[in-house]
DNA sequence: TGTACATCAGTGAACGCGCGTTCACTGATGTAC
DNA sequence: TGTACATCAGTGAACGCGCGTTCACTGATGTAC
């Protein structure tokens, strides 16, 4: 007896949001086949395992994104613009996210949210395998992140971007709760492309701004304002 | 029978250490009273549930972090300094945290992965009642905070601090994962109190820098490089 | 065209397992008289 | 000082439950002769 058909596209559908709302590890298959309307044993019978799943969720939107970005970054190439600006590097990496993802039926903050999720769940063996998967985009957009911030050292330029990382995956993976809080409190709806917007500038201060003096402690000193000012 | 004294402290660090590591429904009271050498009824004796324990843990360290930040904050009324800066508070939070985990046996790093997980893990519910416990902190917090930026609007300054926060915790949870990749990839050693030098020049940067126009489309825009650039 | 067989998506029920929790119990220590 | 009782930290074994996975099975469709 056959359901409906799309059987594996309903079965990613319902995993997706399901692990976006509440994790891997506190969604069930019964929960995820109950809402995509199959039967329990389809998982296994189309994915192997409810690990051969969470990977799945995952590629399904991670290729076309490193796709776009390869092509966004062959567009740089072509028109000669070497090295991009921050800003433009920037941009690129957020406008690709924002064009995932037409590739399933639920949208940007649940694709947001599976890329923090990525990062902070599961003991970070997820995150490797995932690394690996995708190490040639990641690579050839450092390279050329490092050519637009020709001005810092590797060590400050790793952790800013680890920042910029932290930033964007912790806020999009709570952007849902983040948006219920502006919403009660300051009674605004912000889009995906509005934190977007407030992201860019922010991130792109932050990298351009000028480093302090490694070594120093910083804890307990009375007053350090200075050492930190930003001087242009 | 009695094990050796301190069943509920150790009992506390394991799950923290724990927790840490893995998540919250990764791990098992039968993992943590295997780890702390007691007897797996003792949670549930000591505690009442496994959800009691969770919040006991975080209650071990937000306690004191929120009276520290209370402090400086005195320190800083009584010294008749108003308003402060933003490096000022950022140093002030940094600080404060920084000194927290004499508390327990665990360091930094696993205070605040636990400070991360917090926010991101389990639906919210634990991140609601732990705000509503510290409210009245949190609140002093962002009125000061308020002052130190009154050039941003109420909007702007909501996602600067969810931006500054996901950074602080994305960064502080994997910093041991980031020392290793340090380690291996640039060959050099970085502290607690490093992370700490690079992160507030590249946050208070940041926090003030002019704000994009928002409601204008980000994505596939040519080159915005000056829209962005920071106006001292 | 008709029959036999193979393939395939999907099904329903059951499997064993690890989970959080419960409960009757132990044995040490403190207190009252 | 001695006995009876209460309190308390901790224990060992079992409880029911939901989990991911397995397996024999169904029924539709395609293919060979």
């Amino acid at each position: 007896m056959m359901a409906q058909s799309g059987t594996v596209d309903r079965i990613l559908d319902a995993a997706e949001e399901l692990f976006a709302e509440r994790g891997f590890s506190e969604t069930s298959l019964r929960m995820i086949t109950r809402k995509a309307g199959v039967n329990l044993a389809a998982v296994n019978y189309h994915f192997g395992s409810k690990n051969a799943l969470i990977h799945a969720v995952f590629a399904r939107f991670l290729s076309p994104f490193s796709q776009i970005i390869d092509q966004e970054l062959d567009k740089r190439m072509v028109a000669g613009k070497v090295p991009a600006s921050v800003e433009e590097l920037l941009i690129i990496m957020t406008s690709s996210i924002v064009r995932v993802p037409t590739c399933s039926k639920n949208g940007l903050p649940v694709f947001m949210r599976l890329l923090g999720l990525a990062y902070t769940q599961s003991q970070g063996h997820l995150r490797k395998s995932l690394e690996s998967e995708y190490k040639q985009s990641f690579r050839r957009f450092m390279k050329v992140f490092k050519d637009a911030t020709p001005e810092l050292t590797s060590i400050e330029r790793f952790w800013r971007i680890q920042f910029t990382m932290g930033a964007m995956a912790f806020t999009m993976s709570s952007s849902h709760a983040l948006n219920d809080i502006l919403q009660s409190d300051l009674g605004v709806t912000t889009s995906t492309d509005d934190i977007v917007t407030h992201f860019v500038p922010f991130v792109a201060a932050g990298m351009k701004a000028s480093p302090a003096d490694v070594g120093k402690p910083v804890a307990e000193m009375p007053d350090q304002s200075a050492q930190y000012r930003y001087q242009p």
